[in-house]
RNA sequence: CGCGGGAUAGAGCAGUUCGGUAGCUCGUCGGGCUCAUAACCCGAAGGUCGUUGGUUCAAAUCCUUCUCCCGCAACCA
């Protein structure tokens, strides 16, 4: 069937500044099971993954580590592939940015759009930090200073080439706002009401600060930045302007490319925009998925949350942790990963429904009939109503597939696998036989029962790809009869079908011993002792400095004479403090952390000699010291607060 | 007043388009069963559907006031 239909989904490329993680596992999962089951459907399937391996970020973890950008990529993008192989995904294609065929074509591609018209060099306007020879966005510098030397910065230009993006404006709000593109295309008015309408600013597409990366050909100190270096693998994987593959025509346009939020707006914005420059098809969906978060918060590496899939894969299955994941994430909000959560999803779904089912019934065909069920028949009450659920799941599922509600279908499934339990309370198989008389029956009752896990497990084995063969295999099911094509069908198994008992499918697991276990690892794995030798790490690599560069600073002690919110931020807050001499206005972005009249009053330092700024309109004339650790949503923050009987003025040194 | 989403049982969520008995999963409690991985099946308790006011025979659903959470944008000297 469906010979001449082609199915193109892909993964994000990853940025392997890090190891992989339970996130990434996500993603890939979902696109491995949506892959799996087109291929069941008799596509013909292109599923890509990758790795995104250029960049500053990278440059410098490589020094950190003291080798080369390259030797550093290549560990990491072993990692992925490792933990790929050990889930089991089954990609077709595995993309590095590093690969010669990708340079080769992203190198072509941004000569077509300049030839096109649409890149032209202009001037990328920054911070430039002449020692370092470095540009740094406003958002990048340390106390407004360069964030390598700590030395000040100069208003600076730098030559760069530019992707024009606004002649795209109005079909890619079309594109957002009246078609199936966006998923969930809640997210729609929050992209066009924050980029498009205010007009879509042109791209920065090129660097000269940095040497990682692609070269443009024409124009050799600058090396292609992130956007079209990255965005393209989705087509130079295809063989997109190079000879390495033959794959395009076959495969594009995308189906889905599956995203997490963060990067929704590459991929909403300026991918179609590339697209529609080049004059090529966009992509049919964009799946956008939520974050999985840890107790509430988001993974983090400083928190040691991290969450390794290998430790968890281990322990409990590759598919169990598949399961898990891929049932609990709605598509569009973020789901909280908990380890009480996983093992009691694990059980009850896993061990107590679908794996008791599969072992009771298998356990019964051996104890009643010595593993053969004879092939007398008699159907009887309850028989009807099964064998339409279970036939009637296959469009459910597909359905659901098709709109990547991944979760959705899952469920479906489960409730088969639920009314399959239910069936044999309501049929009694072990009062049948008793009698010999109810021998056919019983032969009905079970085989009912094989025939709906066949079913059950053929569907399921595009999200378990390991453990549903065994399952296949216990309940007797040969290759033939459990594909796809029967999956609607009722009375696939043979007859006579003969069963093998096998290891239960998914142990229960002992909830309390294991979470105490798991949190012992986490204890001693990604703890204290990463986060002491990170912040080891750091002190070791934060370059010294002279005492003429501390003296630059005037840090004095000051008194909060009143503080207000600024009413247009969330983060800002607006003080007047008292200099010893007079009072004069610091802005500091800690709203998230102090309420405003909790500091009035108190004695703290400031840096005096701060060149004065403007946020959010109100002049600020110097900066509160203050104590944090971590970033984003594990930040925390304390204001240096000094003891109340020194003296406003006083200068520290 | 930058834009948008949300608040429903102890937890996590559906239901809101188009008003009509408040539902699902997990947890708790009670019962049943003994084929099975202490699993399975049935039943019960538990919700003034965030707040105020309104429209209506009837509001979780439509309009309105306010509160709180979250995302995006801006911003973090």
């Amino acid at each position: 069937m469906c010979e001449n239909k082609h199915f193109y989904i892909t993964t994000p490329i990853y940025y392997p500044s890090g190891n992989p993680h339970i996130g990434h596992c996500y993603t890939t999962a979902a696109c491995d099971s949506i892959a799996r089951y087109k291929r069941m459907q008799g596509y013909d399937v292109m599923f890509l993954t990758g790795t995104d391996e250029h960049g500053q970020k990278i440059e410098q973890k490589a020094a950190e580590k003291g080798v080369t950008p390259k030797a550093y990529v290549d560990e990491i993008s072993e990692l992925f592939k490792g933990l790929w192989k050990f889930m089991n995904i089954s990609y077709d294609r595995y993309i590095r940015t590093t690969d010669d065929y990708h340079i080769e074509s992203v190198q072509k591609i941004f000569k077509e759009l300049y030839d096109r018209g649409y890149i032209y060099k202009g001037e990328y306007k920054g911070k430039y930090c002449t020692p370092c020879e470095s540009f740094w966005t406003e958002s990048q510098l340390v106390d407004g200073k360069c964030p390598e030397c700590g030395r000040e910065v100069q208003e600076a230009k730098e030559e760069a080439y530019f992707f024009k993006m606004s002649p795209f404006a109005d079909r890619i709000e079309k594109l957002l706002t009246e078609t199936d593109y966006l998923r969930p295309k809640t997210r729609a008015t929050e992209l066009v009401n924050n980029f498009i309408k205010p007009g879509l600013e042109d791209l920065c597409v090129s660097r000269t600060s940095f040497k990682w990366g692609i070269p443009v050909t024409f124009d050799e100190k600058h090396v292609v930045y992130v956007w079209i270096d990255a965005l393209s693998n989705y087509i130079t994987a295809l063989g997109y302007l190079n000879g390495k593959y033959d794959d395009y025509d076959r495969y594009w346009p995308a189906d889905v490319h599956m995203v997490a939020k963060d990067i929704m707006r590459f991929h909403a914005i300026i991918w179609p925009a590339m697209l529609m420059a080049l004059e090529l098809p966009l992509p049919k969906h964009l799946a956008v998925h939520g974050w999985i978060t840890f107790n509430g918060q988001k993974m983090s590496k400083s928190l040691g949350n991290v969450i390794d899939p290998f430790v968890l894969g281990k322990r409990y299955g590759a598919d169990a942790i598949r399961y898990h994941i891929l049932r609990e994430m709605a598509l569009g909000s973020d789901s909280s990963f908990s380890n009480e959560i996983m093992i009691n999803r694990i059980n009850s779904d896993l061990a107590n429904g679908l794996g008791n089912l599969v072992s009771r019934t298998v356990a019964m065909v051996e104890k009643y009939f010595g593993g053969t069920l004879p092939v007398e028949r008699e159907s009887g009450e309850f028989d009807s109503e099964l064998i339409a659920e279970a036939t009637a799941l296959r469009a459910k599922v597909d359905e659901f597939i098709d709109k990547t509600q991944l979760q959705n279908a899952l469920a479906e499934i489960f409730k088969v696998v639920s009314r399959a339990n239910k069936y044999i309370d309501e049929t009694t198989p072990w009062i049948l036989a008793k009698d010999e008389a109810n021998r056919a029956r019983l032969a009905t009752v079970l085989y009912n029962l094989l025939d709906t896990v066949r079913i059950v497990a053929t569907l399921l084995s595009a999200f378990m790809p390991t453990t549903m063969p065994a399952a296949l295999e216990q309940i007797g099911a040969c290759e033939k009869c459990a594909c796809y094509d029967n999956a609607d069908k009722f009375n696939c198994l043979p007859p006579d079908v003969t069963v093998k008992k096998g290891a239960a499918l998914f142990p229960r697991i002992d909830v309390e011993k294991e979470i105490d276990e798991l949190n012992s690892i986490i204890k001693n794995n990604a703890g204290e002792s990463e986060e002491v030798k990170s912040l080891r790490e750091e002190l070791a690599n934060t370059a010294q400095i002279g005492i003429d560069d501390f003296a630059k600073c005037d840090i004095r002690v000051g008194e909060v004479k009143s503080c207000e919110k600024v009413k247009k931020s969330k983060k800002l807050l607006k003080f007047s403090i008292f200099d010893g001499a007079d009072e004069r206005v610091i802005v500091s972005g800690i709203a998230k952390f102090y309420s405003p009249d909790e500091l009035v009053g108190k004695k703290i330092l400031f840096v005096s000699n701060l060149k004065s700024v403007k946020l959010c309109g109100i002049e600020s004339h110097g900066m509160i010291l203050s104590a944090f650790t971590g970033e984003g949503e594990n930040e925390q923050l304390k204001v240096v607060i000094v003891d109340d009987s020194m003296p406003a003025g006083w200068k520290i040194s």
